[in-house]
RNA sequence: GGCGGCAUCGCCAAGUGGUAAGGCAGGGGUCUGCAAAAUCCUUAUCCCCGGUUCAAAUCCGGGUGCCGCCUCCA
């Protein structure tokens, strides 16, 4: 694919705080790293719009022909509410509260958010894997923290001494001199500096800790950042790419991965960091630990299937806030719905053709464009639309196009038809519509009209949208 | 206190120097026995004040309001 000046790929990264042209490592190879979420509980929608942002990221560079090595890591080592030792371990508290071990506790909501990214139609990582296979590899690199002189231990634990490590910070243009230590919790008096950070625990306040692993400081478990960095260098090597999350990681867990790598490598180790927004919710973010977090099963429970979701994301800049309200997601409901209509009605005309190639090619380009422009959806959709819309080419030239900018976009087009179908076939007897519709339809041929509108109130109220036209009557079920 | 973000039509939301994308909702028309679906047309000068410029929603300064991170969190 030859590509003009404006569409080569720019991604913001935020390190540097611009947009930049972006260069693999290895010609037409992307090495990349997303945080996978912490399994005591569902992913809520909220999560679930940053694991969007990161699946149109990876779609949009296998559409740019790069092959993506892609892995994310799941979080099933107990934390702490804080960094330091104290609070509590929340893998230990939702497991007493649902009376089952914390591998249990982990191992089911590894489940359920697995589920969620296949129907959110997310391409799974090459490698999804937990945290807790690969303590061989965390101790691996504290190891190496340890002979270079960058840890020392303090009250049982392991900590990370910043003051080692010159760039500490960079990436959030952290001061720290400036920075209040303590202004929102405790100090930590083991620690030397405020921000220096555990890497193993041997000591916890809680007898009931499940998860402790033996290691050359003794019994215990790592600490929270340590994973992303044993994991990501385990699979991808000691310099890759890409490294995605949320907005919130940037100050304390992504600072402290790219201290600890580089601490350990002695350089760079990754060249692109991208963070999603955060849907917000009433005026303010959604966060698991306000009990009022909603889940993909709750929305498709209240009729918005995963698909609208995705499409209600994609609806907004990755970089911008997103308003979450209902009166929003209805539009996505009936935004969706026109699409998929639409999609299905171009699909049942398909022999209708006309080609111009100069408008296919422009469209192309400017679709290109826009997801290139850093990852820019809503624009791309509005590609979309006119594609949909436009009177330059026939259906099946429509079509064509619409395959494939769903690569990028991941919302299904190419199975709606036949989803559409088995939804009918599971929710109503379709003998007996198609039956009643034969009916109808012969009584309007007399021109019986009470007897046909009667028949229609009949489906009408079996969930069926009847649709008459020249070419002859097609129903559908009501969404 | 530090860092960061936001304020664009009723709603969601693009656009970041050259005269306001797109979707939803609303209004009007076409089609239809009626309806639905479809389709066409239609709606903003961009929080306030000041500045720079031939030209600003877009840059600079000030103000107001809102939010996030700095504590486990996407």
């Amino acid at each position: 694919m030859s590509k003009s000046k404006n569409s080569r790929l720019k991604l913001y990264n935020t390190y540097t705080r611009h947009k930049e042209d972006f260069v693999a490592i290895t010609p037409n190879f992307v090495k990349l790293y997303t945080c996978g979420l912490t399994v005591y509980n569902y992913a809520h929608i909220g999560n679930l719009r940053t694991y969007i942002f990161e699946d149109v990221l990876k779609r949009v560079l296998l559409y740019n022909g790069y092959k993506v090595k892609h892995v994310m890591n799941i979080t099933d080592v107990g934390h702490l509410t804080s960094d330091a030792d104290e609070g509590e371990d929340k893998m230990v508290l939702e497991a007493k509260k649902e009376k089952k071990t914390v591998w249990e506790i982990a191992e089911y909501y590894t489940n359920a958010f697995e589920n969620d990214l296949r129907k959110l139609n997310i391409i799974f990582p090459d490698f999804h894997v937990k945290a807790t296979d690969h303590i061989q590899q965390m101790i691996d690199l504290i190891k190496r923290l340890e002979d270079k002189g960058f840890t020392y231990s303090r009250d049982g634990n392991v900590y990370f001494n910043i003051s080692k490590f010159t760039d500490y910070g960079k990436l959030a243009k952290l001061d720290i001199d400036k920075l209040k230590a303590g202004a929102r919790i405790s100090i930590d008096e083991s620690k030397k500096n405020p921000f220096d950070f555990v890497l193993w625990f041997t000591k916890s306040k809680f007898e009931d800790q499940e998860m402790k692993w033996d290691s050359p400081w003794g019994k215990g478990y790592p600490g929270w950042h340590v994973e992303c960095s044993a994991i990501s260098m385990y699979y991808l090597g000691e310099h890759f790419d890409i490294h995605c999350g949320g907005i919130d990681h940037i100050s304390v867990h992504h600072t402290n991965e790219i201290a600890q790598s580089e601490a350990a490598t002695g350089k760079k180790w990754v060249n692109y960091w991208l963070h999603g927004e955060f849907l917000i919710f009433r005026q303010e973010k959604m966060s698991k630990s306000r009990n009022e977090f909603l889940t993909l099963d709750v929305l498709n429970e209240k009729g918005y299937s995963p698909m609208m979701y995705r499409y209600f994301c994609l609806g907004a800049h990755y970089r911008q806030p997103l308003t979450f309200s209902y009166e929003a997601l209805n539009t996505a409901k009936s935004t969706y719905n026109r699409l998929v209509n639409k999609v299905i009605e171009i699909k049942s005309n398909i022999e209708h053709s006309k080609q111009n190639i100069e408008f296919i090619k422009s469209v192309k380009i400017e679709f290109l464009s826009k997801i290139n422009n850093d990852l820019n959806m809503p624009e791309a959709l509005a590609v979309l639309w006119k594609t949909l819309r436009t009177d330059e080419i026939g259906n099946k030239e429509k079509y064509g196009l619409i395959l494939e900018f769903d690569k990028v976009f991941g919302l299904d087009l190419d199975k709606v038809e036949k989803l559409y179908i088995e939804e009918a076939k599971q929710k109503v007897d379709v003998k007996l519509v198609e039956r009643l519709v034969k009916e109808r339809d012969e009584a309007r041929n007399r021109k019986e009209w009470t007897k046909s509108d009667k028949i229609r109130m009949r489906l009408v109220e079996m969930g069926i949208e009847v649709r008459d036209s020249r070419k002859g009557t097609t129903w559908k079920i009501k969404s």
